[in-house]
RNA sequence: GGUCCUGUGGCCGAGUGGCUAGGCAGAGGUCUGCAAAACCUUGUACGGCGGUUCGAAUCCGUUCGGGACCUCCA
């Protein structure tokens, strides 16, 4: 890609402004994004955020960028809550289905992997596993004892967040001040051991019933809440990493022990750019597991839930999810979702005719902008929804040429067919739906519409329209135009 | 209670101190045997009240509403 569509800004939550992306080493960059925990389903506004930083992925690599893309799986469980003894979700589930905790790991990451494939997520280059680094998180709670920033407590060892402040600034990234977060603490049950209610656990020790667990120094625990993505971010990006990602609910507490852990173990900040993308909402409020207030992608693509009208295919809802930038809200809808359907297809109609476009010998409209546009768009910090947007321009472009209206010579149709075809396909991650992809059924299809061509060159408008209508009931929408009938799956 | 975000036309959703966002729906048109589809045209909206300014929906104050985090959560 050209130097000059390489000044791309990303909104850097730890400064709370766009910022030139300048990554640490040359035309190297390193991504991490916090993944799931596995002790469930995905649920749509996972996925959203998951599909996010797939764009920011994809954008990064278009720009000529060699990314190193790692998110993590968490099937260490996390902590129930302070209250229960430090029971982790994975166990818990475990017991209640009478299955090994590694079978529901099992499950809920194929779910996952299966899910976003359909979303057309690009995989990442690393998939480490919390449980498949217990060691490099055993070293690195060493190395922050051994700095003085953490301190071990019947067999678990807590972060001291109160010492690490008085050198350092926790807080840096969440904007919080450490005073009104002991001002605002309530006390529970088991944080007796903690010196601070602040401090969060770094190892815990594990309850003789728990399944989860592993021998330690500081004797047989699970590690914390936190330390899995410091351990495999270190290990795999380096102390310091260019960008880091993860749904707005992850910024605190857990994105700001990331960084005093990282600090406090290695001295450096890990990260450079923080990313955080927002929340989907459903009925005005955030999607979540634990509130129920969630719809699972399956029943969106079976249309098998009662918010729905109908079902979605997975790509639709990836335009849907790009028709909004990834720092503000999206509430959806069915409603929301049907128009984007019907500008999704709008969209790649145009664009599949891009290849059928009759050439000039001039061009009415210079192309030059609008591709321009496109990368303007991308470089203000990824904002998809400028691009769709722009590529309606074009959409607006092609259908002119397509009438006649406009013209291109060959040499800017192959550089703007290059082009949007690398933004819709290579950075939106879209595809095409293929409807017609039943065999059987286009055969038959072929014949029936010859039929009733046939009747209609006879003017037996009783037989043509019996068939239009029949067709209709059958879920299968006629379509007539000057280049001959096609038809589609309503 | 603390910290922060947000309120845009029927719906979703960008953006900006003065210059059309875009999509969907609606309206009109072209096409068509009639329709549908497709395509074209079309909408001066920015919560209320003050203030700053030549000019604010965009900045400031205030007020009302919505939301996030402060406990696991993308």
């Amino acid at each position: 890609m050209e130097a000059q569509n390489r000044n791309l800004s990303i909104y850097n939550s730890l400064s709370g402004e766009k910022e030139v992306f300048t990554p640490i080493h040359g035309n190297f960059v390193g991504l991490y994004v916090c993944g799931p925990t596995v002790y469930s389903n995905v649920h749509l506004g996972n996925c959203r955020t998951f599909i996010n930083f797939d764009l920011v992925y994809r954008y990064l690599m278009h720009l000529g960028y060699k990314v190193r893309y790692v998110r993590n799986i968490t099937d260490a469980g996390h902590l129930e809550d302070d209250a229960d003894q430090g029971e982790d979700k994975i166990a818990k589930k475990a017991k209640l289905q009478q299955l090994e905790p590694m079978e529901i790991v099992q499950q809920y990451t194929v779910d996952f992997h299966d899910t976003l494939a359909a979303f057309n997520n690009l995989p990442p280059n690393i998939e480490p596993t919390a449980t498949g680094h217990i060691i490099e998180q055993i070293e690195m709670i060493q190395e922050i004892i051994a700095k003085g920033l953490a301190y071990e407590v019947n067999g678990s060892v807590y972060f001291d967040v109160e010492k690490y402040n008085a050198s350092e600034n926790y807080g840096e990234l969440s904007g919080r001040k450490i005073e009104d977060l002991i001002s605002g603490t309530r006390e529970l049950d088991g944080q007796s051991e903690k010196r601070s209610p602040l401090d969060f656990a770094l190892w815990k020790n594990a309850a003789p019933e728990h399944i989860m667990k592993w021998p330690s120094p500081w004797g047989i625990g699970f590690p914390g809440w936190h330390l899995e993505c410091s351990a495999m971010s270190t290990k795999y990006l380096g102390e310091e990493f260019d960008i880091h990602g993860g749904g707005m609910d992850l910024k605190f507490p857990h994105h700001e022990c990331e960084i005093a852990q990282g600090h406090a173990a290695t001295g450096k900040k890990p990260v450079k750019y923080w990313m955080h993308a927002n929340m989907l909402t459903l009925n005005g409020k955030k999607m979540s597991k634990s509130t129920g207030n969630n719809l699972l992608p399956g029943e969106l693509f079976s249309g098998n839930n009662d918010l729905l009208e109908k079902a979605f295919d997975p790509m639709v809802v990836r335009f849907f999810i790009m028709q909004a930038h990834y720092r503000s809200t999206l509430d959806f809808t069915s409603e929301a979702l049907t128009a984007a359907e019907k500008g999704f297809k709008r969209l790649m109609e145009a664009v599949q005719s891009l290849s059928k476009l009759k050439t000039s010998a001039s061009t009415s409209t210079p192309i030059t902008p609008l591709i321009n546009s496109f990368y303007e768009a991308m470089n203000d910090d990824f904002n998809a929804p400028i691009l769709v947007a722009k590529l309606f321009d074009a959409v607006k472009l092609i259908n002119a040429i397509n009438d006649g209206k406009a013209s291109i010579t060959q040499e800017d149709l192959t550089i703007l067919s290059k082009e949007i075809n690398a933004f819709v396909f290579d950075i939106l991650g879209l595809k095409t739906i293929n409807d017609n992809d039943d065999s059987s059924l286009s055969k038959v299809m072929e014949l029936v519409i010859d039929m009733r061509q046939t009747a209609r060159e006879n003017k037996d408008w009783t037989t043509s329209d019996k068939i239009r209508d029949f067709l209709a009931e059958a879920g299968i929408q006629i379509k007539d135009s000057k280049e001959g009938t096609n038809w589609t799956k309503i």
